[in-house]
DNA sequence: TATTTGCGCAACCAATTAGTTGCATTTATA
DNA sequence: TATAAATGCAACTAATTGGTTGCGCAAATA
């Protein structure tokens, strides 16, 4: 089963879920309720972001928190990073390759 | 059809064509000699890629190149801006976050 | 202690995905 | 002009995905 960053953000819901535990940690139920669907649903979610690590789990008693680990994040801004200086220097440098593709 | 960039840089074959044209514009029969699959596979993801804007089309007789447009990309950094903060300020508010709730 | 609550796990299901093969179309070339 | 090459499109298939329901277990509560 595959299971990385970039596969764990492409579900909306699941981009939705970090959103959330990103102001604050919270149980599945608590998650469940920002949502449409039930709880299994969201906890399959959740599964999926703890296991490629976006997501660490505190248990407290019967109750588990689940908490947003952005040092995870951090794969992604780097797999951009190869990619950013084409679009920041697109005023210069990119620019001028459109006006090449143009004028072809 | 869900088609936004999040869903398209999902696929590992996706983010290697990505990388491929970001370099140099390919046509599909010259990004297939890169991979294991067939052309058609290819073409199909190119075809995702299209659709979402990540890749531009420039025919050229019976050629298509595909030139990679970084611009869309600039969806999935801005994303990723929100939770910046977080990984960059670590060592100074998020240890403390972590502190705290390990003294709970 | 009996009951409720919060949760994970397993089985199942429909929709989507990534791949295949076959075919039609257009352009280049012999 | 006949043939080869480059590509897109359609039909089909197996695997994956996102969802459901039902269950069991441990912790909180009446």
């Amino acid at each position: 089963m595959r299971r990385d960053v970039f596969q764990a953000i492409a579900d909306p819901t699941r981009r939705a879920i970090i959103a959330l535990i990103a102001l604050q940690a919270m149980t599945p139920n608590a998650l469940a309720e920002h949502f449409d669907t039930s709880r299994q649903a969201v906890s399959k979610h959740i599964k999926i972001l703890t296991e490629c690590e976006l997501v660490r789990q505190e248990q407290s008693g019967r109750e588990i928190y689940y908490h947003f680990n952005p040092t995870k994040m951090k794969e992604i801004d780097q797999w951009l990073e190869k990619f950013r200086a084409l679009w920041e220097d697109r005023f210069s440098q990119l620019d001028n390759v459109l006006l090449n593709l143009k004028n072809k």
